[in-house]
Order: C-alpha cells, then structure tokens, then sequence
DNA sequence: ATACTTGCAAATGATTTGCCAGTGT
DNA sequence: ACACTGGCAAATCATTTGCAAGTAT
C-alpha cells in the first residue's frame, strides 16, 4: 500500500483522504469488486465513499498499472489490484463464480492463441468465459 | 432463413414482419452488428425498425439459439446469426478489431482450459480479448 | 495561493420494461 | 376473437461529466 501513494507522488498526484478509501476498500475486497460495493463499504469493512468519486479514483489507479477491472458476464465491471491478481479469470456464465487462472494456464492459452492468430491476448483485461463444473449439468440459456 | 421461420413456429412464436425484418437485417449485416445499427437499418441496407423491438427480438433468437451475441470490449454487444458464426472470437481491446477463431484454436483453448480447471468454457459467449497485431506496438492502456 | 480533488447532481449509453393499440393465427 | 407483438415513452443500470466548494502541496 505504500507502495501506491509511492506511485501517485511519482506522478505528481495527489495523496488525499478519498484515494487512500480507495486503496483500503480494495485492500479490504481481497478480491474482484465492483465500484458500488467499494464506495458503499463493503459491508462496513471499509468507509463509504463517493460512487463517482470512486470511479474516477479507481480509472487512475488502473492507469497508474495499481489496478484493473474485469467483467463477468453482464453487469457491473469488478476491480481489483494488480498486485494481488496477476493472471487472468475463469467465469462462469451462468451463475457468476469465478476463480483465477494459474500461470500454466494463462501460458497454455496464450500459446494456443499466438499459434492461430495474429493477436497478442492477455486474458488480464477479460476473463475466460464459460461454465463452471456445477453448471456444465444443467445446460441451456445465454451468457 | 426459412429454417428460423420454421423455428419460430415450432415453439408457438407469431412469424411477425418485425421478426422477419430482424433476420433479414442480421443476414445483411453478415457479421456482429449492434442492436443499434440493426434497428438503423444497417446504412439503407435494411428496414428501419424499432429498437426496443430489435432488442426483446434478437432476444427471442438468442433463446431459440439462433442468434447469440459478444462484447468486443466496453460499449454495445453484438449480435450474430449463430449460422453464421460457429466459434468464437479474438477481440483488440485497443482499436476493436475482432477475428474469429478457427476450430483448431478453440480446441486447443478449450483443451487448455479443462487441463488447468475445473470449467467447460466455450468462447461463443464471450471473446478473447487481447492485442491485434497493430496494436501490440503501441501498448499502455485500458480495456 | 493554486491547481488538483471531491461530492453531488445531472448527463450519457446500453438495454429493459410498461402499456395500449395492432395483428398473426 | 384473443393472445401474442409492435412501437413509443419512460425506467433502469453502469459509468461519466459539469461544477462549485474543499484541500493537498
């Protein structure tokens, strides 16, 4: 964490209340949130903040490389920090779980994109969609 | 198209002009379009129609599994003629470029992942979203 | 002191929903 | 005829933006 005030002064931004919130919603989230349960608290595992504010703070954090977002299926967009998610996602389409890529996996899957195409993925900004071992069974609906 | 006529009657749906104006539009396109412009009439090459409309139809589609639709990064899904798009798709998370994959790279990404995790994903729902070849030189930032 | 930030309200973009008139079957 | 649909307006969700007041530096 110090190491993200290290980074805005580096930058020339400021270090104020409502950026540390910010970092100690995330810090607090362990995981991927999004920017409503962030600002409104966590459950009171963190103070509440500006949903706006919240927005614009975690767009430059995500610019500062602290942070970046995914998105799971529909809805919101959860974020996270970089430092405690370096690979990619698995999700599940159908109910909303999810779990992080191991780095054989996030390597095994660039591979086999490279080998194909032109593209150059990273799995880091989208995660990989599909359906979990508890969904596979019951098949059917959309994404 | 006759075969998406055939399935609207087979689950007791009414063959509207609506929904007949929707298929032509989605065989116009001839790729993923948005809502948007399929409602706009895709620059004259189709009926205008109503977007709402457009909307709970490509829904009723997607359901009967003959359309589905992907978000290429932020912004407004697409949506697609199932027919016409079998796999999945690699997505620029810079300048929106989209290709899709050949059979022999989804394979090899779902092999992926199923030797790595617990998840069946199929890459129809949602793309893999990465850098295209342009865009790999000029790195930075979001997605 | 001054420019960067905040917080709140209002705007935007994408998609959904309510409702009633219209139309396939 | 009757239930399913279409079109239009209004609502909703996620996110962004305008702005005046507040505060790091």
């Amino acid at each position: 964490m110090p190491a993200a005030i290290a980074a805005l002064r580096a930058n020339g931004l400021r270090v104020s209340t409502a950026r540390r919130v910010v970092l100690e919603a995330l810090f607090a989230a362990g995981g991927p949130a999004t920017a409503e349960q962030l600002a409104s608290g966590l459950d009171g595992r963190a103070p509440q903040s500006d949903l706006a504010s919240m927005y614009r703070n975690l767009d430059t954090f995500e610019q500062l490389g602290l942070v970046r977002h995914v998105h799971f299926g529909h809805g919101a967009g959860r974020y996270v920090l970089s430092a405690r998610s370096h690979g990619g996602y698995v999700a599940c389409a159908r109910c909303g779980a999810f779990d992080e890529l191991e780095d054989g996996a996030l390597d095994a899957l660039r591979r086999a994109v490279r080998a194909h195409t032109s593209y150059e993925v990273g799995f880091t900004h989208f995660p990989v969609v599909g359906l979990c071992a508890g969904c596979v069974a019951s098949d059917a609906s959309r994404a």
